[in-house]
DNA sequence: TGATTATATAATTATTCAGTTATATTGTAA
DNA sequence: TTACAATATAACTGAATAATTATATAATCA
């Protein structure tokens, strides 16, 4: 059974509308950076931050290559959160829009 | 599809400790405010503001009996939180030991 | 090398929020 | 009616937090 403290850290962290969007965006596929920057229309530091503390939460996992920064979830440890992922509202027109931009990152 | 500031509002909800204790002890059974001061050893008035939260953002209702206000968990319209309260940590001991106690509304 | 790009971190600010204390409301019982 | 018990609300305080702005780090490319 899940200790009430770690698991009420991590829906804090589900409890907030830009990390939210980000998890369901990374249900597509990785993104870098850039390109939540650049679905989510804020700041790159604004970004940064949440992206460093859904790391800390255990919630997504980095993959550095080239200058590029790539996130993507980790949930194989969160099965209790399976059913509520597979309910978030679709990305998947922002993120598909993003790959036909003059990308960031291509 | 669930709009994703209803569902960020709602998980912000479950983004408390003390919240989520309350959650988890009203899926053994409906329970009155001072029931709720027992198990979560803390004041009256911080009960019942969160109760309020809990009662806005729909996760339960309440039923007013005598001088009693009794609260229980709302979730029929919520079936992707099913899995996530499955897997809330038990509060079964700490609510049977309210029973046994020289209680507040028996 | 220096310039540029991507990302991270730090510092700051304004807001949100949990919990406390004090008070009000409501219902029950003497 | 008055006294009491259960709950709610209001006001306040301190801590947490999201977002911004400015700066630092790191990698790529000319």
């Amino acid at each position: 059974m899940l200790a009430i403290d770690l698991l009420s850290d991590t829906l804090k962290l589900l409890g907030d509308k830009t990390r939210l969007t980000i998890l369901s965006a990374l249900k597509e596929r990785e993104l870098c950076v850039c390109e939540l920057v650049d679905i989510l229309q804020t700041s790159q530091p604004n970004v940064s931050q949440h992206m460093r503390k859904l790391k800390a939460g255990g919630l997504v996992k980095e993959a550095k290559r080239s200058q590029w920064v790539y996130y993507s979830l980790s949930m194989e440890d969160k099965p209790y959160l399976n059913e509520l992922f597979q309910h978030l509202p679709s990305q998947k027109e922002k993120v598909e829009r993003v790959c036909n931009n003059a990308g960031c990152c291509d």
